[in-house]
DNA sequence: TTTTGTGCAAACGTTTTGCAATTAT
DNA sequence: ATAATTGCAAAACGTTTGCACAAAA
């Protein structure tokens, strides 16, 4: 592979929690979690892979797939499962809040709640878990999708 | 295929769906959703399978996964996702609650929860979507689980 | 009789893995 | 130097699909 201009800053809180772990903050990894951060679409592996292939043209889908696992493994960023594509969806937005996945055109918005964060206390409080992440999602059909429906 | 002695109560609720929706309430969809209703072990759709083979020996593990593809569908089950192990773990029970999957023990278990009910009438108001399912699903390390990594 | 559903096996697409080369520490 | 990480290709796995047969309407 041939060395990207792609910056590692080190004062990232990212590129921190991976130090933390013992893990390297390769360039592959921050712009994996950058793209995350950056985008409200809650992408797939292949998505992501797609996104970042033009400004990273050496990157391999194996290597995407590999980040994700890792980022999920930190509690970084969240998995949302598959929404009708049998693709596993993931979410750069850890902060509690609902997902809302149409089956038909899958695609995942965010939908802001009052009661998400006391779900996320009440489970961090009970369940004796170590937790690493959420999936609060509903799935459906979407306002645009449920038209064509009609039609 | 031979026709098995499993009873069709043409009553249940589940039949009385199914009809609704122009689909036929078999033997096998029936299976299905009653092992579904009756455990608490978030199944996967090889589990569901295995767990249904020995009285129902013609049952095919592809009958397995258009049924569960079909009671999601109809909204009579829940599809929460992987658990840790690249399969999808269904849930029977449809009430708002929270599940909590173990990503080491690909175990899920149920958690009671007073704010899960306020959530889903939130989206139910709020969102615009028609919806089929849910799924509230924290993962992380079981107590199980971290123990034997403690080891 | 017409339509729907099943079972089997093959196909598909997502995800994982082995290994040599590369990079960070 | 040493150990971790990448990229590629191949493999593996879960899931879907095509088709002939069976069952229900």
């Amino acid at each position: 592979m041939t060395t990207h201009p792609i910056p590692i800053d080190s004062q990232e809180p990212v590129a921190q929690s991976l130090r933390q772990a013992g893990l390297r903050p390769t360039p592959q990894r921050l712009s994996v979690y950058r793209y995350l951060k950056a985008t409200a679409s809650h992408p797939t592996a292949q998505q992501v892979y797609e996104a970042l292939a033009p400004e990273h043209p050496a990157l391999s889908l194996a290597t995407v797939y590999n980040t994700l696992e890792t980022l999920v493994g930190l509690g970084l960023i969240n998995a949302l499962g598959a929404a009708g594509d049998d693709a596993v969806h993931y979410d750069g937005d850890t902060r509690p809040h609902i997902n809302l996945a149409c089956m038909q055109c899958h695609r995942v918005i965010d939908l802001q709640s009052e009661s998400v964060s006391a779900l996320q206390a009440e489970v961090s409080a009970h369940s004796g878990y170590l937790l690493l992440g959420a999936r609060v999602l509903y799935y459906g059909v979407c306002p645009a999708c449920q038209v064509i429906r009609d039609e």
